[in-house]
DNA sequence: TCCATTTCGTTAGCTGAGCTAATGATTTAG
DNA sequence: CTAAATCATTAGCTCAGCTAACGAAATGGA
């Protein structure tokens, strides 16, 4: 607890746990004209890029609980984004996927989504581009790793 | 649109984007015992810092609207970690001021809050924690930009 | 001076994300 | 063949965002 290297580290955990939060406040209203904001996408994101997967695969992988990702997966199926099949082999299952409007659309709105903040990444010193650009591979290392170890 | 800077900066800002939301999700309760989720904790953290200030000052910092940080205000406010005082010279506005109990509680629970996470960033090797540490600046720089350029 | 305009915060009312608990349907185990 | 476990959904809650509308106070012209 007293350490300076593990006060830095929660120096560091704070600022990335502010920055999240203004960096999505921020991207949340500029999506609009798709129609899908930051959940939505992401979950269709994961559903076209990982294939037709189980509700529950897919509420894992978001880091979600079920019926947070069943309303979302509905959001999207109603917009014709997604269908829901029910598996032969185990019936209570379904099988989500991404239709061809989904990914046509994923592609696009997601670009435009973060396309002010990729123009602003853009913008920067090729330094700083470099910092974030190494940056993702740790932060993508902490999110997917369990983060109450119980013990 | 297609030098490979740009696709480098727009898969660095949908990786971002993607980190964003996964590490909100993955801190989003972990509080609990504090009773403050991630918005109020933001704001009491301006507050403590930033020192009295008027709502609609404090909902620029956040990058929220006004209603919102009226409510997330009131809330902080019910709890005693806030007071609100209306200002001599300009009775419209309210000055916002973090109590004792607020800035204890504020060390205490973001802390507590973070961790975990903190935890983790210093399990890492410090090449890693170099990385996150440079990236912090970097965000900071974007988050404090306003996103949409109008032209 | 007095009325119109602007500014600040709040209220009302909406959408949507997140949770737990309970339920129905199915599969698996004993 | 029944009991237990598993999967998705529904119900019901808290809370974060927003816009629109409003009252109160400050400001600026005529």
């Amino acid at each position: 607890m007293s350490t300076s290297r593990q006060l830095d580290a929660e120096a560091t955990a704070q600022a990335f746990h502010s920055a999240a939060i203004h960096l999505l406040r921020k991207l949340r209203r500029v999506d609009s004209s798709s129609g899908l904001n930051a959940p939505r996408l992401s979950a269709l994101s994961v559903i076209a890029f990982a294939g037709p997967l189980t509700l529950g695969r897919l509420a894992d992988a978001e880091q979600v609980r079920p019926p947070t990702m069943t309303r979302i997966v509905n959001a999207l199926e109603t917009k014709g984004l997604v269908t829901k099949s029910s598996s032969a082999s185990d019936r209570r299952t379904i099988h989500i996927s991404a239709t061809t409007r989904g990914k046509r659309l994923l592609l696009l709105a997601r670009n435009r989504r973060v396309e002010s903040l990729a123009r602003q990444i853009h913008a920067l010193p090729s330094h700083d581009k470099k910092i974030l650009h190494d940056a993702i591979a740790v932060l993508n290392k902490l999110t997917r790793t369990p983060l109450v170890r119980t013990s």
